[in-house]
DNA sequence: TCTGGGGTCCTTTTGCCC
DNA sequence: TCTGGGGCAAAAGGACCC
């Protein structure tokens, strides 16, 4: 699903080489969202296949490599692909059987090794130094997983095996599609060197604009440019970040799993909207939706931020940091809904709105203050009755917060929150 | 061609305190 | 009392990833 492919595959190098040390594997689904959609579609297999939304504004998320030979990568607009391949047939994306898949492969991953690091639903880097004298080298390791996630997920994947996380990543970019390569710890500098600069992981669009700037295209121009040209050129930290890439230097080691920094929603209208009352009622919609996963995921968050785009793209945001975290919908609304005021838009044309809590804390080891903040614990409550009540009888069964909002103000008695601090006198 | 939605990380600017 | 500047956190923007 990788957005950019190597420009320039040539000829697939030989896996013959000695993995001695190479204990990071990166393995990575070929067109993982077209490949879960095909186990249900078999008669479509070999025929040009795209997954992405059927509205206007929507991207490619997947395509099969038939597809791709017309030009066809996700992140293009759906209305360009279909022109580019007229005869594909246009899949809707159903995410949850992606995440169900996702979670198969994962267990697959975790069976080999604890030390799985998960970069997206359809790839992860593995350190298989661990799982040597159990299940041999680190490319037969590779080929087992390789075929349990095919027997079991009915989907292939490609497998690049290195010392280090970044070649390992270009590796199996490079071995795709259903293939395996190992980079020899004494080839890496040769790998790199002939590759172009965009191949690298973290020169996008821009970089490689200013890299092209400075006249070098390649990963060995990189690695012969004065560590502080770039630096100039990239800013301190990319700059030096790309040398060291490009010497195949990356300490970076594999780590299991860490807790997500921010959670967040966002939403592209069909059409602009001029309209306050309509943001902010999607607004509200997408505050439920990020505090309802604060909850399912036990964290608080203490920055509320929106992203507001403009119909000519052009994007802002505007944050603020509250004085206690929070997971409660009416919250992180009423925080957004201040922001989005503050800005005084009068009738602009929106093409999207978002809403995202940063700063997230583990909710059952940060005590909560009530007192202090007027935090809408009796709000929470209502939630989370809301959260079971979905979990029952589906997410159907909840009514709309707007609704909520006029009937059940939460003012002198109603409910009566259960949790720490309940007792508290309310305003 | 006309650009989704989920994120992370880095840089610069701004405001505050001392 | 005014001013400068260091240090810090928050805010804002932007690049990048899949």
């Amino acid at each position: 699903m990788s957005r950019r492919q190597l420009q320039r595959p040539g000829p697939r190098p030989a896996t013959t080489g000695d993995d001695t040390g190479c204990t990071v594997l990166h393995i990575d689904m070929d067109a993982f969202y077209a490949s879960v959609e095909l186990r249900s579609r078999p008669e479509l297999r070999g025929t040009p296949v795209i997954v992405g939304g059927l509205g206007g504004r929507s991207v490619v998320l997947s395509a099969t490599y038939e597809a791709r030979e017309y030009g066809v990568h996700s992140a293009m607009p759906m209305g360009r692909a279909r022109r580019l391949c007229p005869q594909a047939t246009v899949i809707p994306p159903s995410h949850d059987s992606y995440a169900e898949a996702s979670r198969g492969v994962m267990e697959v991953f975790r069976s080999v090794t604890p030390l799985v690091e998960p970069l997206a639903l359809d790839e992860a880097f593995l350190d298989v130094a661990g799982a040597q004298r159990r299940l041999g080298t680190p490319r037969q390791i590779g080929e087992l997983i390789r075929a349990r996630v095919e027997d079991e997920q009915g989907i292939t994947c490609s497998v690049g095996v290195a010392s280090t996380k970044f070649v390992a990543k270009l590796a199996s970019a490079r071995a795709k599609p259903d293939g395996l390569l190992v980079v020899p710890r004494d080839d890496v500098v040769a790998f790199l060197h002939p590759l172009p600069v965009g191949a690298l992981w973290g020169v996008g669009e821009k970089t490689e604009e200013a890299l092209t700037r400075l006249g070098l295209r390649t990963i060995g121009d990189i690695a012969t440019t004065p560590e502080s040209t770039l630096r100039r050129a990239l800013g301190n930290a990319v700059g030096a970040h790309l040398f060291a890439l490009a010497w195949g230097r990356d300490e970076r080691s594999v780590v299991a799993q860490e807790p997500d920094k921010s959670i967040g929603a966002e939403e592209t209208f069909a059409r602009d909207v001029d309209d306050p009352a309509v943001v902010l009622r999607e607004l509200l919609r997408l505050s439920e939706r990020t505090a309802a996963r604060l909850r399912a995921t036990d964290s608080l968050g203490r920055t509320v931020s929106i992203k507001v785009r403009f119909a000519d793209f052009t994007t802002i945001t505007r944050s603020k940091t509250l004085g206690e975290p929070t997971d409660v919908a009416r919250v992180v609304y009423e925080t957004a809904r201040g922001l989005y005021e503050a800005l005084g838009l009068q009738r602009a044309r929106l093409r999207l709105v978002g809403v995202r809590v940063e700063g997230l804390v583990d909710a059952e080891s940060t005590p909560r203050q009530l007192a202090l903040s007027g935090g809408g614990e009796e709000w929470r409550a209502a939630e989370q009755a809301a959260d079971q009540a979905a979990a029952r009888f589906g997410a159907g069964a909840v009514r709309p917060a707007t609704l909520v909002d006029r009937e059940v103000r939460p003012s002198g008695r109603r409910s009566a929150p259960s949790g720490p601090g309940n007792g508290n006198p309310k305003v």
